[in-house]
DNA sequence: ACGACTCATAAGTCTGTGCTTATGTGTTGC
DNA sequence: GCAACACATAAGCACAGACTTATGAGTCGT
């Protein structure tokens, strides 16, 4: 999986709507497809695509698996951004605080 | 058009290329066609998806449109993207340098 | 060992969307 | 006025992708 392709991966809502779930606790597809309108195939290609991606990563647990966000999956979308940086909105001030806050 | 759809929007990878010709300068839709081989109307609906999505804005010209990137487009995006700031990258210390250097 | 369970894969269907050609709308210059 | 030009819109086609049901592969408890 190529990552320009990262925009495609995060284009469906369901996949977002899935790792915005996983952000919040690392947990099982089964977990993670409670409170989702959709087959257990469906969820596990939706898984498959961001595992392809690097957004996610599995840890397998007996018959269970383990899905969380990954850490710096994220980064191509941040490089990509970078490159708009003279087109940033001026709340990129709230960005410096965060930053700040992030140091403490 | 919902914010939510802008992964949509730059899921394509021939408007990602037009935003970033668009980027280095404002130009019509005939300058900014040289180089993709595309028809002229498959320009024109890419041009309006990104209109529609408050990316770039137009700027009307006798017959020529001219068209620039929409500062503050990608707000969207980073308002998304804040929400996962616990799973950025290390090299947000590059983003850190980089608002550094635009206080300056 | 066997049934229940969790997850993945296969195969087929259907909708969305990016493309094309054709045409419409408005502008410029002779 | 009219031909050339810049761009937008309409209509139809074709492929990508998200969904389904059916099935496979591996694990757990009894």
């Amino acid at each position: 999986m190529s990552d320009a392709d990262i925009f495609k991966v995060l284009a469906d809502p369901t996949r977002r709507a899935m790792l915005e779930r996983l952000a919040g606790a690392e947990m099982t597809a089964t977990e993670l497809r409670e409170g989702f309108a959709i087959s257990q195939p469906a969820m596990s290609q939706h898984l498959a695509v961001l595992r392809g991606a690097g957004l996610i990563s599995e840890r397998r647990d007996g018959r269970y698996v383990n899905y969380r966000v990954e850490a710096g999956g994220m980064a191509p979308l941040h490089e990509w951004l970078a490159r708009y940086r003279a087109f940033w909105p001026s709340r990129i001030d709230g960005l410096k605080d965060l930053l700040k806050e992030m140091d403490q």
